[in-house]
RNA sequence: CGGGGCGUAGCACAGCCUGGUAGUGCGCUCGGUUUGGGACCGAGAGGCCGCAAGUUCGAAUCUUGCCGCCCCGACCA
């Protein structure tokens, strides 16, 4: 294992690849556009799915699970939505192998084909709306508010870990409600909950918008997103939250008797986050070192290495470090004790630097002495020395704690800075022709049509990341055709 | 699906042009010296060279076919 990483500026993919590999989140599996997602990088998902669940949980929803194959009539019944996801299914035509007559291994077998074909949900609209059909009677039955945790496949001719790939994890919501105000409300309230674990979270800022048309969900009325940018200056969609309204109650028979006594059909709305969230946090924050991590989302919010010559040494200075990693613990701080005796210290630093470990505390034996301990961020790569009491480490462990609050700020303050020296005001077709060639977001005008959409996508590769929901109103000229435009989108390059 | 690259030890690679039965670094095991930013010395273990066929006295090396992976594009979260 070479020691340097390659860097940002140099080759950005092979840096995000190698990153990924080096420190540990995972690796490619033997089935193309597969991956292995390894105990640390799980760790990380296992933290934002804890922290999503419990924003579900408190804004109403329930988890369930739905099965993973759906069949193909159910998939067909909603057009768009069929027509959308037809070129990437995965579908299961026979239920049974056989021994190869003709020789060794295993054989489809032909007398077991399935009279109609399962495709593997790339999204679970259908299996759940048929489910609803007969959970929802009565006005009293709604808002049916139910998530679930799954893994969905996408056959992708291209994918990248992470930020792509053919099979991933995700949660997806599915709501249904008796009005499409309701359901219009629960479309932004997801919205809006995955902008709050965007930025309080993961510590990476994001747009709140609308999709065009051209980019909205197949078989949405609207599809909202929240968008980040990377830090090569491409786009990420960090997640969405559509508004479905009466499409797929009406392709599955979904009717309820509202108070009125009259048969409606009921409203819907999906949203989803998945493990290309762990692309993001990797892009929004890491450096040419490695891992950079959110306090929050670190699986190890804190290590200790300890610094000795003599087993005697490390003793002691295990003896004397004991009150104080109770006391992280107890403070609801995870913190790892790294007393192995096959590494040595300096490879233990650069190690947990690579994995993104927001705060190393060093001890040696001079600090044993001295009453001191080395306080190193990994967020700025300073270091200091701060006095601790290890017989009552109390104070000392706040300051910690105080310490992980800043880094969570600060490697926020800094995407943000980031986002915002790469934000532009475009109102010319060369400087937004200039100007996407070195990334950034674009904030143009558009005059609402997907014909110049097109153009501007087929002339720059750019794409209308959404339009923005909290920027004002502010008429102007389209960048492209000149026409009048009620306000600025963004458009950037892509993931 | 087009273009490019690569399959040799756990990992990263050399060897292939010019066929003669496999090597380097990291890692691993054991012993010793070390230990405040990726230690050093010594001794070891580990490979039907992606698969299959062909040429040849002899193939990692030449020929043909197949399989797989990665990167760049078109499609997408």
């Amino acid at each position: 294992m070479s020691k340097a990483l390659p860097k940002r500026s140099e080759n950005y993919s092979e840096w995000y690849n190698e990153i990924v590999k080096r420190a540990d989140l995972a690796e490619n599996s033997a089935v193309r556009g597969c991956m292995v997602i390894k105990p640390y990088g799980y760790a990380i998902w296992e933290k934002m799915q804890r922290a999503l669940d419990d924003m579900f949980k408190a804004t109403g929803h329930q988890n369930a699970y739905f099965p993973l194959f759906v069949p193909k009539s159910f998939l067909e019944k909603e057009e768009e939505h069929a027509e959308g996801f037809a070129k990437e299914c995965a579908v299961v035509t026979h239920y049974r192998l056989k021994a190869n007559p003709d020789g060794k291994g295993l054989v489809v077998d032909p007398n077991a084909k399935l009279e109609e074909e399962l495709i593997i949900r790339p999204t679970s609209e259908t299996v759940i709306w048929n489910a609803y059909k007969g959970w929802i009677q009565s006005w009293r039955d709604l808002p049916l508010l139910i998530n679930q945790w799954a893994n969905v496949v996408r056959w992708e001719m291209r994918t990248r870990i992470f930020l792509r790939t053919a099979e991933f994890l995700w949660q997806e919501g599915h709501t249904a409600h008796a009005t499409e105000e309701e359901a219009i409300d629960e479309t932004h309230q997801m919205l809006g909950v995955y902008a709050e674990f965007a930025e309080s979270w993961m510590a990476m800022p994001v747009i709140q918008g609308v999709k065009t048309p051209g980019e909205r969900f197949a078989g949405a009325e609207d599809t909202f997103c929240i968008e980040a940018l990377m830090q090569d200056g491409k786009a990420l969609q960090a997640g969405t939250s559509h508004f479905l309204g009466q499409n797929f109650a009406r392709s599955f028979d979904v009717q309820f008797v509202n108070k009125e006594n009259q048969l409606e059909y009921a409203w819907a709305t999906s949203w989803g986050v998945s493990t290309r969230l762990m692309g993001a946090l990797i892009m929004a924050h890491s450096d040419d070192n490695g891992l950079v991590l959110p306090p929050k989302l670190a699986p190890i919010q804190v290590v200790i290495v300890p610094i000795y010559k003599s087993p005697e040494d490390l003793a002691k200075i295990s003896e004397k470090m004991a009150p104080m990693i109770g006391e992280l613990k107890a403070k609801g701080i995870s913190v790892k004790y790294d007393d192995s005796d096959h590494q040595r210290s300096g490879w233990k630093f650069a190690e947990y630097e690579l994995r993104g470990v927001p705060v190393r505390l060093g001890v040696g034996m001079r600090d044993i002495e001295n009453g001191t301990v080395e306080v190193a961020r990994r967020d700025t790569l300073s270091k200091e020395s701060r006095g601790v009491n290890f017989e009552s480490p109390e104070e000392f462990v706040v300051g910690i704690k105080l310490l992980l609050d800043e880094i969570q700020e600060n490697i926020f303050n800094r995407a943000m800075n980031f986002r915002e020296q790469n934000t532009f005001l475009i109102d010319t077709w060369d400087d937004f022709k200039t100007q996407i060639e070195k990334g950034g977001f674009l904030m143009a005008h558009w005059d609402g049509t997907s014909e110049t959409e097109a153009k501007i996508k087929e002339e720059t590769k750019a794409t209308i990341r959404c339009i923005p929901l909290l920027s004002a109103e502010m008429a102007g000229k389209c960048v492209y055709s000149g026409k009048d435009s009620a306000k600025r989108v963004v458009f950037a390059r892509a993931y």
